[in-house]
RNA sequence: GGUCCUGUGGCCGAGUGGCUAGGCAAAGGUCUGCAAAACCUUGUACAGCGGUUCGAAUCCGCUCGGGACCUCCA
C-alpha cells in the first residue's frame, strides 16, 4: 500500500487517517433507500459512492461487511403519521409488501445496471421488529424515552444531560428550539424536538403491529441504530449517506444508539452530496429530477438523448463525492467523449502483453514518469477516495497506452517491470476499484475481424473507393478505424 | 432568520501556501491517398477589494453571487 487512506469524518468535519477498530475487518453501514417509489438519480450517486469507498478499502485489502438498510415501513410522510409505503400502496391498491417488492426489484435492477456491488447484508425494517422493540425498551429503561398515549417518544432534553444531541449537524438544541414550530395541541410530544420510536396507528393505518405499547408502527430513524448495531456492532467503523440525512436522521441515529447501548455507532461518518440540475438540487417536487431509465433513453425533456450507464458512472466519478455535481447536456457530452477515451485504452492495456524476450533499452524518463502515475493513482484514493484526481492520473496512463499502440512509446524503453505495473494499476483502478466496465454494443467482434481484414487489403490495393466504403459501414457501428504506421486498429467512436 | 458549504480558463471539474490535475471544446504541428484516431505544442483560470507571508486559487477580513440543511428526501 501507498500511504495511507484518509477520510473526511463529518463528526470532526476533518480528514483523519483512517484506522479501522478492529482491522483489516471493516464495518460499513450506509443508509439505502426507502421502497415506495422508482430511486431517482440522486439516490444512485450516493449508493455508487458508496460502492467506490467499497470496492477500495476491499482493494487494499480490508475484509469490508457492508451493511445497506431497506426502509420497508415507518418513515412518515408529514403530520398525518401515514408513512410512505402505505401511502403508496393505498394509492396502487396493493398490498403494502406488493410495493414493497416492487421497487426492491426495481432499486436492485438498477444497482446492477451501473455495475453497483451489492452489500454483504441488506436488511429490512420489517424483518428487524423484534430488535426494534427490543431498543425502544432499553431507551425507556434508561430514561432516554417515554410512553405517550400509545406512542413513545426519544426524550431529547433527558439525552442532553449526559450526551450533545446535534454534534453532527453542528446545531443546538436551543436553537432548535427557536426555530420549530409550534406543536400543534394535539401532540404527545413533550417537546417539538423529541421524535418517534414507535407511533400508535390511526385506524386507516394500514401496516401495523400490535405490541405493548400500542397497535403501531416503528419511527424511520430507529431501524439504522437497531440494524447497524445488530451487525456491526455497537461501535463499527463507517456509517454513510447523503448531505440530507444528516438532520435530523443521523442525529438521531447517534442519539438512539447512545441513549441504548452507551456506545455512539461509528467511529467515521460520510456524506455524499447532492445532485444538481442547473445548480438547484434534484428532487422530485421541483420537477427537475431524472430516473436512471431515463437518463438511460433520453426520454425526458430536459435531455437531449441518452447516456450508457458506464457514461453516467464516470460522469459521476469526475467529481469528488463530497461536491455537489451539475448535471447539463453538455457536461454528459464530454463526459460520453472521455469515457470512450477511457474505455479505449482499457480495451487496448488488456490486449497487451509485453514481448516475450524482447532486450530492454529502458528509457529512464518514461519508465519513472509510468511509475509515477501508478503511485498517484494511489495517492488520489487515499486522499478521501478522491475519483476525480484519479480519473485525471488514468488519463495520464492512457497517453501512454496509445503511445505503445501507435509506436511512438515502444515496449523495450518501458521495461517488463514497469509495463506490467502500469497494466495491473490500469485494469485494476478501472475496474475494481472504479467499478468502470467495457460495454460493447458491437454486434459481432468476429464481423469486426472480418471487415477489419477486408480493409487491409482494400488499402493495400490502394482500393479507396473500398476502404473510404468500409469505414464508413464500421463508423455506422461506432467504430472507428485506425490506420498508424504500425498497423491498423480500431476504437471505440467517441 | 439560524447553521453550514460554495464561486477555478469557452464548458465540466480536481486542487487548503511554492511542484504541468484531467476531460470536453479551440488553435498549430507530426502522421495520412484524403481523413479520422493518436501523439506533441498552445491558453495573462482562480468572483471583487483589502490583509498576513519571501511567496496565496489555497490562510484572514469585508463585499457581491450561488447552493444546502433547519419538514420527508441519497
Amino acid at each position: 500500500m501507498i500511504g495511507k487512506l484518509r477520510v473526511v469524518n463529518s463528526l470532526s468535519r476533518e480528514k483523519e487517517v483512517f484506522e479501522p477498530l478492529n482491522a483489516p475487518h471493516v464495518g460499513m453501514y450506509v443508509c439505502g433507500p426507502t421502497v415506495y417509489s422508482d430511486v431517482h438519480l440522486g439516490n444512485v450517486r450516493t449508493f455508487m459512492s458508496f460502492d467506490v469507498i467499497y470496492r477500495y478499502l476491499q482493494f487494499l485489502g480490508y475484509k469490508v461487511r457492508y451493511v445497506r438498510n431497506i426502509t420497508d415501513v415507518g418513515h412518515l410522510l408529514d403530520d398525518t403519521g401515514e408513512d410512505k409505503i402505505s401511502r403508496k400502496a393505498k394509492l396502487e391498491n396493493l398490498e403494502p409488501m406488493e410495493i414493497v417488492q416492487k421497487y426492491t426489484n426495481d432499486f436492485h435492477r438498477v444497482m446492477e445496471t451501473f455495475n453497483i456491488l451489492p452489500p454483504d447484508i441488506e436488511p429490512t425494517a420489517t424483518g428487524h421488529l423484534m430488535e426494534q422493540l427490543d431498543m425502544i425498551q432499553e431507551l425507556v429503561d434508561n430514561g432516554f424515552a417515554y410512553e405517550s398515549n400509545g406512542s413513545v417518544y426519544f426524550d431529547i432534553s433527558k439525552f442532553n444531560e449526559k450526551y450533545d444531541y446535534g454534534k453532527l449537524s453542528g446545531r443546538k438544541t436551543e436553537d432548535l428550539l427557536n426555530q420549530t414550530r409550534e406543536l400543534d395541541g394535539g401532540s404527545d410530544k413533550r417537546s417539538p424536538l423529541d421524535f418517534a420510536l414507535w407511533k400508535k396507528a390511526a385506524p386507516e393505518h394500514i401496516m401495523r403491529w400490535n405490541t405493548k405499547w400500542s397497535d403501531g408502527f416503528p419511527g424511520w430513524h430507529l431501524e439504522c441504530s437497531v440494524m447497524s448495531t445488530k451487525y456491526l456492532g455497537e461501535e463499527f467503523d463507517i456509517h454513510g449517506g447523503g448531505m440530507d440525512l444528516k438532520f435530523p436522521h443521523h442525529e438521531c441515529e447517534i442519539a438512539q444508539n447512545a441513549g441504548s447501548t452507551g456506545k455512539e455507532g461509528a467511529k467515521y461518518w460520510m456524506h455524499t452530496n447532492m445532485l444538481t440540475v442547473n445548480g438547484t438540487k434534484m428532487s422530485k417536487s421541483l420537477g427537475n429530477s431524472f430516473l436512471p431509465h431515463e437518463l438511460i433513453s433520453g426520454d425526458h425533456e430536459l435531455l437531449e438523448h441518452g447516456y450508457s450507464p458506464m457514461t453516467i458512472r464516470f460522469f459521476m466519478l469526475q467529481s469528488h463525492y463530497a461536491s455537489t455535481l451539475d448535471f447539463s447536456n453538455e457536461a454528459l457530452d464530454a463526459a460520453q467523449k472521455g469515457y470512450m477515451k477511457l474505455a479505449n485504452g482499457l480495451r487496448l492495456i488488456k490486449n497487451y502483453e509485453y514481448p516475450e524476450g524482447l532486450a530492454e533499452e529502458i528509457n529512464t524518463k518514461q519508465a519513472e514518469q509510468i511509475n509515477k502515475i501508478c503511485d498517484n493513482c494511489y495517492h488520489a484514493m487515499n486522499d478521501d477516495f478522491n475519483t476525480a484526481l484519479t480519473i485525471g492520473h488514468l488519463f495520464n496512463l492512457v497517453k501512454k497506452v496509445n503511445s505503445i499502440q501507435t509506436g511512438q512509446l515502444k515496449f523495450e524503453e518501458i521495461g517488463k517491470e514497469t509495463f506490467e505495473r502500469m497494466k495491473s494499476t490500469f485494469i485494476a483502478f478501472c475496474e475494481e476499484i472504479l467499478g468502470l466496465k467495457l460495454e460493447t454494443n458491437l454486434s459481432s467482434q468476429n464481423l469486426l475481424e472480418v471487415i477489419l481484414e477486408e480493409y487491409k487489403v482494400a488499402k493495400e490495393a490502394k482500393n479507396y473507393d473500398k476502404v473510404d466504403e468500409l469505414r464508413a459501414k464500421l463508423k455506422a457501428e461506432g467504430v472507428i478505424v485506425k490506420d498508424m504506421k504500425t498497423g491498423i486498429d480500431w476504437a471505440f467512436e467517441e
